[in-house]
DNA sequence: CTAATAAATGAATGGCATTCATTTAGTGCT
DNA sequence: AGCACTAAATGAATGCCATTCATTTATTAG
């Protein structure tokens, strides 16, 4: 129907950025916060916003200035937008965090799960997991409660590690809880990794803790190598591999 | 100046309660918020705050209305006083938070590493130790960065804890690690508890991920006797004692 | 006695997420 | 073609929250 309707009548100059990859500002006349010549109300020929380029620009605020500095008014300058405008395309701020996370899940390096031994696959899966949310803690308590369905990359990932569990032999039942107390243990230890160094410096009370500053002591002795987050990570990776994997049964051909 | 300064002119009835263990509004006339006749400006005889009350009431609010509901001004309101006073006793609400974090830490119970076997002991500890943070998760990235001379009770329980390990024969250079290991997991579990049932329901997507959600399905089979957090944090707790006590020396008489 | 300090009130302050009325532009239906 | 509906923007509230500051009053130290 209709005959001239895909002209493209005007078209000011602007290429009509889409998708807005990184980087603020799509070049034209800015609006909302920066100083200059107001955008005018009213619904824009091209979308501004979505969800794609809301969430790569929550991870540049996130990486510029910390998740304290990730706030909807901050956001919305980053996207040249008046802060109102998110909410076209996102409920809430917890919705934010939900697509940021399920972009750095999909970070999460599970490769060796089609090629390597299971315990080589659990290894890199579980480093790596670790080593993507150690840099988002904030993000933790928003994953331990979401549901996966909220999740599209989350759930791949579950699909891919389910799959090299079963494979190596696991028995199906068991397979949840196992990913799971592994996650567990994984997010705590990304916590740990923020910790300041000086953590268990017992301080002026070190006289009536003689065991545990003496454990301290000596923990630290060969250190500034390796962290000592890393440290603790590798002993309960280890023990909880060695530990889970006496689950299966010899399968795998 | 001013000659009968020493009088103790009125004092209206009350015994200047102190100390206030538990329960709100200490008899007499009530002050800022709850309605009637405000308490007049200036420092009171007898002091209306001190850490201890704070940290109950603290506490008692979260107990009833949740995290969300643990704001400086309903703290106040809790102990019938002006926001602005909890500033003389606290620098910040981060505080706060603290107060109870080291409390709640003295509720652990660490009683068995003083009579049982190593692995009872870890076992009854951090059972302990998960269950009480369980209902407290918002405090876990609080306590993540807490240097421990901060936290008395805290302190104390790494003592008795440390004192364990050595007692069963670690090597000294392990122990921190292998607790960190522990801790941990420990607080990853505790945010597992509270994660909604069906958290692992993959809704629309199931076709998408066979394997995860035939495993998930399977799972859940024999449930609604434990709960699946439980079942997770049995399973990777005892793979890390397992593999943990493999570090020990035979010592121990 | 007097200066310093401690502990309270009450009135800001500034930041925050979120909502709502309004404006403008595209879409679908007849 | 026209018209109702919906989508996407602005801009101006709203209400909550932690924190600060000036002020008042009482206790304590010298």
């Amino acid at each position: 129907m209709l005959e001239t309707t895909r002209e493209r009548p005007v078209m000011p100059a602007v290429p009509a950025v889409q998708g807005r990859s990184a980087g603020a500002a799509a070049g034209n006349g800015d609006a909302a916060g920066t100083g200059t010549s107001r955008r005018r109300a009213g619904r824009p020929s091209a979308a501004l916003l979505d969800k794609a380029g809301i969430t790569t620009a929550a991870l540049e605020l996130i990486n510029r200035k910390g998740y304290d500095g990730l706030t909807m008014a901050g956001l919305a300058k980053e996207l040249d937008v008046a802060p109102s405008a998110l909410y076209n395309h996102v409920a809430s701020k917890r919705d934010v965090l939900l697509l940021v996370e399920d972009h750095l899940t999909s970070l999460v390096d599970v490769s060796d799960f089609s090629a390597a031994p299971w315990e080589d696959a659990v290894r890199s899966w579980a480093w790596s997991y670790r080593n993507v949310f150690a840099e988002h803690t904030p993000l933790i308590p928003v994953i331990a409660v979401l549901p996966v369905t909220d999740a599209p990359q989350t759930l791949a990932m579950y699909e891919t590690v389910s799959k090299g569990f079963l494979d190596a032999g696991f028995p199906q039942e068991r397979i949840v809880s196992s990913i799971v107390a592994l996650e567990s243990f994984i997010f705590g230890s990304a916590y740990d990794v923020t910790a300041p160094e000086d953590i268990f410096d017992s301080g002026s009370m070190a006289e009536s803790t003689p065991h545990f500053t003496a454990a301290v002591r000596s923990a630290s002795s060969g250190r500034a190598l390796v962290r000592p987050a890393d440290v603790a990570f590798e002993l309960g990776l280890e023990a909880l591999i060695s530990g889970l994997g006496a689950l299966r049964a010899a399968k795998k051909q």
